[in-house]
DNA sequence: CTGGGGAGGGGGCCC
DNA sequence: CGGGCCCCCTCCCCA
């Protein structure tokens, strides 16, 4: 198909060459300037090749680096169809169903304003017969049902959208964009996304970077309609991995490149200062170890975010032997490689129910062991031969000692979650008796006191003191100790707003920001100051407004205490699982508690606590504590909510 | 210009 | 895992 342009060229080879190198680069990541967002997934590129491409491109990408696409004009897989012609001037067999993908690809090459792309589709359509069929009202890319109810949560950024010159009339139907329906497939059950989409598992595919944000999750309709006679050779028939709970898709391949990309970055820094030293698609030198692809497509998501070794992209007998490879996981004949290890998706967390052997010499073998935590901390272990950091307590060996040091973490973490369970069973052992804290939140974390209701969540606060966050953002490298902080992180990235306002159509990305919002509308305000009666729609406001209150300087301020007392407010706040604000709405209760000896009993764990963080002795934390009124409020609130009448 | 309020948005983290 | 809330930063508007 690129026969014609070529041959128009004094050196044949030179389009050839440029868009090979393009298009490596694109694999890599390597100066891409856009994001492409299709729907959930996500697709990295040069903003002159897209504008080079596609006229409607070219419109968006001259304000943006971020580019939404109408996910009803193109889907996903379609797009990754599209992105992998304008790389390599070919569009990728769509067999079988390759006519209706080829409809599909054509409605929205037009869509897109792809001349070029559009002519490639009705040529193929003609050549397979389909084509006039189709201009006789075969509508040729049509969208799952429920699908467009299913994922309203991508503001589209861009405004007039075009509309396709050459297009069939699209009409919801039963859905034909089946690989779209495989990444939510995937994404609802938790399994890793399948990055191929349409294409066979070539290596010229455009980057599959795959990520389930959307807040609402579809339903995965096209993947339950989906014909399997439609399934690829060799792809899975359902989500290529069982579904992990523990493991959503975002994290596997991703983590995975994400790991590639600190591989040279500084041991325990943390990224988040420096988005760039940390961005997992910077440009690097290209790895001499490429790992093993692996059928389940994540290595190919691995391969791309890391370092794609340069190919014959364009060489279709080269592409054809590469998939038989690839099918029959074999390493390429060039090149055999070690097998980068498996990022199955317990490796992101080792904290889970497997991990109990991850420290102990009974459970895995040390390579197991060792490439959870290569892969949970970002690093690879190419040095594997040469683990000359040992942990004493197991005898594993580590190649750095940031790694070693790592591993010893786990081990307490493991300690830790051991203790945590012990004490689950004898909540008040050994404390010299029940406490006010102890009552309400047994579970107490032994690296800061702070104590928890439940064993689950004081597991997930113990992360807060890890010295790794286990959860890095693969696009800013910023890590997060909650997943769930990371995705959503994420989709700020994205500019994904599932929340919309239904009085002014304003978007947000938390519901809990859209509630905030509509009080804007209703005019209701129910924060009030108790200082001065001000009110005020959102907490937050109310809260710097009190801020105001006790900076002031004319002593009518009603929160004048030092900011000692302040600071432990906030500590015992955090001890006794109270909201901080709280205190100084309570301000004016607490002259009735300094009578009650038995709530002042209840300050000693209180002043143990703040003698600790403040490093005052006990008995001078607890006069302290004895002169800041409404942490007695505090506690007497707590005493008289909790304790048996 | 400045202070205060309104509001958008991100991260932490408990439930 | 998502919801919800808290805290913070920030920008904008306005008196």
């Amino acid at each position: 198909e690129t026969s014609a342009m070529l041959d128009a060229m004094e050196v044949p080879s030179h389009s050839r060459q440029l868009l090979l190198q393009l298009n490596t680069q694109r694999t890599k990541g390597f100066l891409c300037d856009v994001i492409i967002v299709v729907q959930n997934a996500l697709f990295r590129a040069h903003k002159n090749i897209l504008a080079a491409s596609s006229a409607y491109l070219k419109s968006l990408v001259v304000h943006d680096n971020l580019l939404n696409l109408d996910h009803e004009m193109v889907s996903p897989g379609i797009f990754r169809l599209i992105l992998d012609f304008i790389y390599t001037g070919r569009l990728a067999d769509c067999e079988p169903g390759g006519e209706q993908s080829l409809g599909a690809v054509l409605a929205a090459a037009s869509y897109l304003q792809i001349p070029g792309l559009v002519a490639l589709c009705k040529k193929k359509l003609k050549r397979s017969g389909k084509y006039c069929h189709l201009r006789g009202g075969y509508a040729p890319y049509k969208l799952g049902r429920g699908l467009r109810a299913a994922t309203p949560v991508i503001q589209a950024c861009y405004s007039g959208t075009p509309r396709p010159v050459d297009l069939p009339p699209v009409e919801p139907a039963a859905p034909l964009n089946t690989q779209c329906g495989e990444l939510y497939a995937s994404a609802s059950q938790g399994a890793p996304l399948h990055p191929h989409g349409l294409c066979p598992p070539e290596r010229h595919c455009s980057p599959p970077c795959g990520l389930d944000l959307s807040k609402k999750s579809p339903t995965g309709p096209s993947a339950q309609l989906l014909p399997t006679d439609r399934l690829l050779p060799g792809e899975p028939r359902e989500p290529s991995l069982p579904p992990r709970h523990d493991s959503p898709p975002v994290s596997a391949g991703l983590l995975a490149g994400h790991a590639a990309a600190y591989k040279d970055s500084p041991p325990g820094g943390e990224p988040g200062g420096h988005p760039h030293a940390a961005d997992p698609f910077r440009g690097t030198p290209p790895c001499a170890e490429p790992p093993l692809p692996r059928a389940d497509g994540r290595e190919l998501m691995y391969r791309w975010m890391k370092h794609e070794p340069l190919g014959p992209y364009l060489d279709e007998a080269e592409a054809e032997k590469e998939l038989e490879r690839e099918e029959k996981g074999e390493s390429p004949p060039a090149a055999p490689q070690p097998r980068y290890p498996s990022v199955e998706s317990n490796d992101l967390e080792p904290d889970n129910s497997t991990s109990e052997d991850t420290g102990s010499s009974e459970g895995p073998s040390p390579g197991d062991a060792l490439d959870r935590y290569c892969n949970h901390l970002g690093y690879e272990p190419e040095s594997l031969g040469d683990n000359l950091y040992v942990c004493i307590p197991c005898g594993k060996g580590f190649p750095s000692s940031e790694q070693l040091n790592a591993h010893v973490e786990a081990h307490n973490e493991e300690e830790l979650y051991h203790k945590a369970a012990a004490e689950q069973a004898v909540p008040f052992l050994d404390k010299g008796g029940p406490g006010l804290g102890d009552i309400l939140r047994p579970y107490r974390c032994s690296s800061c006191d702070k104590s928890y209701k439940d064993p689950a969540t004081l597991r997930q606060h113990e992360k807060t003191h890890w010295l790794t966050r286990p959860y890095p953002c693969t696009i800013c490298g910023k890590k997060f100790t909650q997943r769930g902080t990371m995705t959503r992180h994420m989709r700020s990235h994205l500019g994904l707003k599932p929340f919309a306002c239904d009085a002014c159509g304003m978007r947000f990305t938390r519901q809990y920001r859209l509630t905030e919002h509509m009080r804007i509308h209703s005019g209701e305000k129910p924060y009030e100051c108790q200082v001065c009666g001000g009110k005020f729609a959102q907490q937050r406001n109310l809260i710097s407004h009190m801020k105001m209150h006790a900076a002031g300087p004319d002593g009518k301020a009603k929160l004048d205490f030092p900011d000692s007392v302040y600071a432990m407010a906030r500590l015992t706040a955090d001890q006794l699982g109270l909201k901080q604000e709280k205190a100084a709405e309570l301000l004016s209760h607490t002259s009735h508690f300094l009578s009650d000896p038995k709530a002042m009993e209840s300050l000693y764990p209180l002043a143990k606590f703040t003698a600790e963080h403040l490093g005052l002795s006990q008995d001078k934390a607890a006069e302290v504590l004895a002169q800041a009124p409404h942490l007695h409020a505090e506690a007497a609130r707590t005493i008289e909510r909790y304790s048996p009448p």
